[in-house]
DNA sequence: CGATTTTATGCAATCGATTGTGCAACTCGG
DNA sequence: CCGAGTTGCACAATCGATTGCATAAAATCG
């Protein structure tokens, strides 16, 4: 049929087609009429390109127009369900609009994350999804300077002018402190995140309102924890129980968190939920097989990753900034076995 | 300093370095040398691109050199944890080569798939790392015909000539029919994945020498399922498990196959493993903190994703035939707590 | 000092598309 | 039969890099 492994070009169907390069793109183009193209040429054209098996270059056309359909995506970690879900949302909306998705995973490191970033300029995408890594954010100010739209998701700045996606982490840390408060729970352990990133100081605020509420005062010494790992909250999890032996709930802000405090837990010999309830910002995939299954305050992943996939798609369109640049999407408290009545 | 939203190009920098295109190209490419550049010049060309802050179009490099730096993923669902952790290997490892990761999500369909790979190719992706959906191959073989080299993970097919990665489904099969066997099991009802697919029959046979090896039949009714989703696994266990009282065991052969099978235990009102052993083909995440732990046969995900890169890599760099097409990874057998010995 | 190398750089083609403009050939009214 | 208008298509520039070849200037030699 068409030799094998050689490229069949623009112009090798327009020789075949006995018409010049313009006629034969504007014929493919669907803009015969517009160029007046007799349809019977047209027709020729589209007809030997078939037979040729003709593909446009992508990489010419982008080169001309500009526009390389392509959609950057940039996430700490794609083997973490969070981001990979994420990841999937704004790929899949990026394909149902004839993009491309290029996805970069920066391991953490804010290095990294800044290589990526350049890398994914140097090609020309269109826009950027970020799920950030650190707590400073001039390497985006920049990427978004230089004309390239960014939307930033979950690890989000309240200062920032740049677009965001992120849960309603306030209200649905609110959400899970009452929770436990209606259990009866006085002494509430948190397990943090990350200081100092948006996430996580939200939460922090929405757990010192709730307390405040009904007249508990705020403790820093029930605060622990240094990064959203299982590790993390195993360690914390442990100083806190240890030091703190009237804690009788805890609060965690990532589903490993959790994970972490549950492994903790049960190596200090306690009971979950007789000894100490946990509640968990973030559900964990399968949470209702667990041993006891865990309370939640579940993130609308799919629907953060469809906003964010969303928006960039708009800011490619209308190369605008956007009224709103501070989404919130709502978290809703999922009630498993993880919680029980406070019983000392 | 520089202007803010257009683009600088080599041509820039020549003019205001004071040279021509070419002695600028060569001077940041580090070919000074060798078209030999006076070094003074060259060390202008440098500054004065490192001042405009030139960044060279990969596109414009791409169309040129004939090489994009790109490897393209397919998976079927990139919110599944083994696919993302299979697209993570693969993407890092490109990272590191200096490569870009386009991926596409297939969502199950071989349409789909044929149409991202089509979108790939489009692309000129050097190479492709595909998890396959179907138990049709020939868009694959296609895209290898047109001189893309493609490496198959998971979903193969022994006969095809095409690079693969995939578990060592057989003998972990064989591991998995054994630890029953080992713990008194006779009767052992076998949850199937998609049929057909080489993951399916390579363990099928496992499963069977396994039995006529201590002398037991291989029943085909005691095969149920058709894919290996939750839903699939629920309904095949549920079925199994009321046509067939006498099963004491179950092998599912994905882990969302066995969660499925989980709730039709639960839902049967038996409890397992007292009335009902149960192994799953695929680690779950987190097995250990489920009710009852999930005894395993483990795939080495990370090594599948590696190797798969490595192979690529290899392909991009060599552009000739590997000697050996099909890589199998082993597995391991994880003891836990989901498989008892028979008490009936 | 003239001839020959060597040195240092520029010109222009090329990759594969898109697109503004130019220009034949044809139609048609008068 | 002539000029104006229409139809149908080709030329050539362009996007931003890389690279073979040509060439002017400087250096070397006899």
């Amino acid at each position: 049929m068409n030799s094998p492994s050689s490229t069949v070009t623009l112009n090798d169907v327009a020789k075949a087609a006995g018409v010049s390069v313009s006629t034969a793109s504007r014929a493919l183009n669907g803009r015969a009429e517009e160029y007046r193209i007799r349809e019977s040429t047209a027709q020729t054209v589209r007809q030997t390109a078939e037979r040729l098996g003709f593909q446009p270059s992508i990489l010419a056309r982008s080169l001309r127009l500009k526009k390389t359909g392509l959609v950057g995506i940039v996430v700490p970690d794609l083997s973490n369900a969070f981001f990979s879900a994420i990841a999937r949302a704004v790929t899949v909306s990026a394909e149902s609009a004839g993009m491309a998705a290029l996805i970069a995973d920066s391991g953490g490191s804010t290095e990294k994350e800044t290589l990526h970033l350049n890398a994914l300029t140097a090609r020309n995408v269109e826009s950027i999804v970020i799920c950030p890594v650190g707590i400073h954010f001039n390497h985006l100010e920049k990427v978004h300077q230089q004309g390239v739209p960014l939307v930033m998701v979950d690890r989000c700045q309240s200062e920032s002018t740049l677009v965001q996606v992120t849960s309603e982490h306030y209200s649905g840390a609110r959400l899970a402190i009452e929770e436990l408060l209606a259990h009866g729970h006085q002494n509430i352990g948190i397990l943090q995140g990350l200081p100092e990133t948006l996430p996580c100081s939200a939460r922090l605020n929405g757990v010192r309102d709730s307390l405040e509420a009904v007249g508990i005062p705020y403790r820093e010494e029930f605060v622990e924890g240094s990064e959203f790992t299982e590790q993390s909250g195993y360690q914390s999890a442990l100083k806190l129980l240890q030091e703190n032996p009237q804690l009788t709930a805890l609060f965690a802000m990532s589903y490993p968190n959790a994970f972490g405090a549950m492994r903790a837990i049960r190596e200090l010999g306690l009971n979950m939920p007789k000894d100490v309830s946990l509640i968990t910002f973030d559900d964990a995939p399968h949470a209702d097989f667990l041993e006891v299954p865990l309370t939640a305050v579940a993130q609308d992943i799919d629907q953060i990753g469809r906003t964010a996939a969303n928006l960039v798609m708009e800011l490619i369109q209308v190369k605008q900034p956007l009224k709103i640049t501070n989404h919130q999407i709502p978290v809703e408290l999922i009630k498993r076995a993880s919680v029980e009545r406070v019983s000392r």
